[in-house]
DNA sequence: TAGGACCAGTTGCTTATTGCAACCTATAGC
DNA sequence: GCTATAGGTTGCAATAAGCAACTGGTCCTA
């Protein structure tokens, strides 16, 4: 339902051709009118330090100060990122109630939403980049046991490797997608 | 184990801070060299048009100018592009057997081992930039069925939300590390 | 076996982004 | 009032991306 409350707008601005010509440094507006999620998704996370401002956001950080100590970000660049983030709906921007210079950064449904995506990032990161030895953890509360490595699964919860799944074009594709994934089929396979 | 084939000398890498001072346009060593994962993550996948690069590798693309072609990027930053995802280990450089002007990329392990992520991100993006209607759906080759979507499951496969999970120091923290998981775990439930 | 097409890049130039430091406005606290 | 703090913005130098043209091999056809 939090789709709803910013999609009807923002989903006008990701149409437009101008708005992605001035995400990241991409400016291909063709990449970015298709539908391909992973080009949607690029151009709202994948400029430099967008990740890493989530990453502060998931860990509870909500004042501009802090996100720049943290991370030692230029204080324009993180200006920008945070715009972005709040326009893109993925955080939202609430001047604090005790504090009247104080504003507090929150993730919001959607940005909340990207958080099987960091874990996911995380483990990846652990295992083939920190060598399975990295500074963090992720823990079920309940039992205090690390949790299960993201696995992507069927309906009915069976384990899917990538040679388990296909790609088929969805409602929206048009036909040069629909070769493509055609193509995607028989290489997955082989 | 293919981890053990480039870890020894990629670790060396990551660990020295020119490696990461050239990487993308964070010039930041002393964020990169924290053993943060995401940090580490944002230093190998986090450039700009990585990540599409990696989607056309998992859509079967192995030639430079198909590359070049499906993505509209150029010649010169997919050079580099494939230049460091090699470097990192997540794709190959080899000659075709059949055509000796030709080079082929293709995904190693690793590499493929992102692909809960990619789809953690086309699942995330179908939802909140593409409305429900993507280009894309992955479904279960044995049945056909769209898979699930992606989970952050505990060993004994209960589903976990956000504050199911929490987020502790690994091996590798140091103390300001620790003190900055408490504060998360507070955020977290608050 | 000469000529043209093709593959995988590289080079040089222009434009856009980032990093850095200094500056600005408004509020808080004493 | 005076100083410190929060959240920015501005201008300038350094860096990275976009574009077109060029290179060095290899394949294919006549």
């Amino acid at each position: 339902m939090l789709i709803a409350t910013y999609s009807a707008e923002y989903r006008k601005r990701l149409q437009s051709a101008t708005y992605f010509v001035k995400l990241g440094s991409m400016s291909r507006p063709n990449v970015f009118q298709t539908n391909c999620p992973i080009a949607r998704v690029t151009a709202v996370i994948g400029e430099a330090w967008t990740l890493m401002v989530l990453r502060e956001a998931f860990l509870g950080t909500r004042h501009f100060n802090d996100f720049e100590r943290q991370l030692g970000i230029a204080r324009n660049i993180l200006s920008d990122r945070l715009k972005k983030l709040v326009e893109a709906g993925l955080m939202q921007r609430q001047p604090s109630a005790t504090d009247k210079r104080a504003v507090e950064y929150r993730l919001t449904e959607p940005g909340r939403a990207l958080y099987p995506v960091l874990i996911g990032l995380t483990q990846w990161a652990s295992q083939y980049l920190c060598c399975g030895e990295s500074a963090l953890r992720f823990i079920d509360r309940a039992t205090g046991q690390d949790i299960a490595p993201l696995s992507v699964q069927s309906q009915d919860g069976r384990a899917l490797g990538l040679k388990d799944i296909a790609m088929v074009p969805g409602p929206d594709a048009d036909q040069a997608m629909e070769e493509r994934f055609e193509a995607a089929s028989r290489a997955a396979q082989g």
